[in-house]
DNA sequence: CACCAGGCAAGTA
DNA sequence: TACTTGCATGGT
């Protein structure tokens, strides 16, 4: 049922023109932003709980959440796995959606707890596929999140799409519009180098500059992506 | 005042 | 399959 994507020889990634176009834009952003640094986490677990907290949220307010945890440590495998629904809803209120957020993150750090143990030890040995797998069956995790968790928790090279990457896809014309979440995981990961590192920082700074992207009309000269268009 | 922010699931047609 | 809606706070 999912899909699988066959396995590809980081040194024989085909010098594609869309490959030369990403890496392009990806240095442009990197140019102007300079490294981004994500994810903003001490831990995998508090990854994994700022990466359900986010969800259609202002990181500022995750970060507040995350400080309500941090202040009563909160913030490991049992603590989480041991607190009321109702009472994980209140601490975690500045991040929105609390109600259905505490249900979320019980249910993936349950998920966690059982299948990976309190230290969640093992978890970075498990295979990429099998991790992703378990982590979109878990109630609340789709997509985006496990792919996050992926790739910033367990390292691996998994690109992950947002709202931003399918905006700015589609605006510079190397995607329709109803381009499946999928369909453009592939068109990077199918023409960039299988790097981990690349991943994170290129997602990042997506992030970044889709915050001032497409907003104005007319176009935005000052970001950089402006320029991109404007060469190719 | 409106609109957005580092989504997802459940319901409907 | 393809839309729509609920979830909810805080910043601009």
């Amino acid at each position: 049922m999912k899909k699988k994507r066959p396995a590809r020889d980081p040194k024989s990634v085909p010098r594609t023109m869309t490959g030369q176009k990403l890496m392009d834009m990806f240095d442009l952003l990197y140019a102007h932003f300079g490294p981004q640094n994500w994810w903003p986490a001490e831990t995998d677990l508090e990854m994994m709980v700022g990466a359900v907290l986010t969800q259609n949220t202002n990181w500022k307010n995750v970060e507040r959440a995350i400080e309500n945890l941090k202040s009563k440590d909160l913030l490991t495998v049992n603590a989480l796995c041991s607190i009321s629904i109702e009472a994980l809803a209140q601490e975690i209120r500045p991040a929105g959606y609390y109600n259905i957020k505490a249900r979320r993150l019980m249910n993936l750090i349950q998920f966690m707890k059982d299948r990976y143990g309190e230290d969640l030890s093992g978890f970075s040995k498990d295979g990429t596929q099998k991790l992703r797998e378990g982590l979109l069956s878990v109630n609340g995790v789709g997509p985006e999140t496990a792919d996050s968790i992926l790739l910033y928790a367990a390292r691996r090279p998994v690109f992950v799409i947002d709202a931003y990457t399918h905006r700015i896809l589609k605006r510079h014309g190397m995607s329709e519009d109803q381009a499946t979440y999928y369909e453009l995981q592939e068109l990077f990961m199918d023409h960039l180098p299988e790097d981990q590192e690349l991943y994170s920082e290129f997602h990042a700074l997506i992030v970044q500059a889709g915050k001032n992207y497409c907003k104005r009309k007319p176009l935005c000269l000052e970001c950089p992506l402006e320029k991109w268009e404007r060469e190719f």
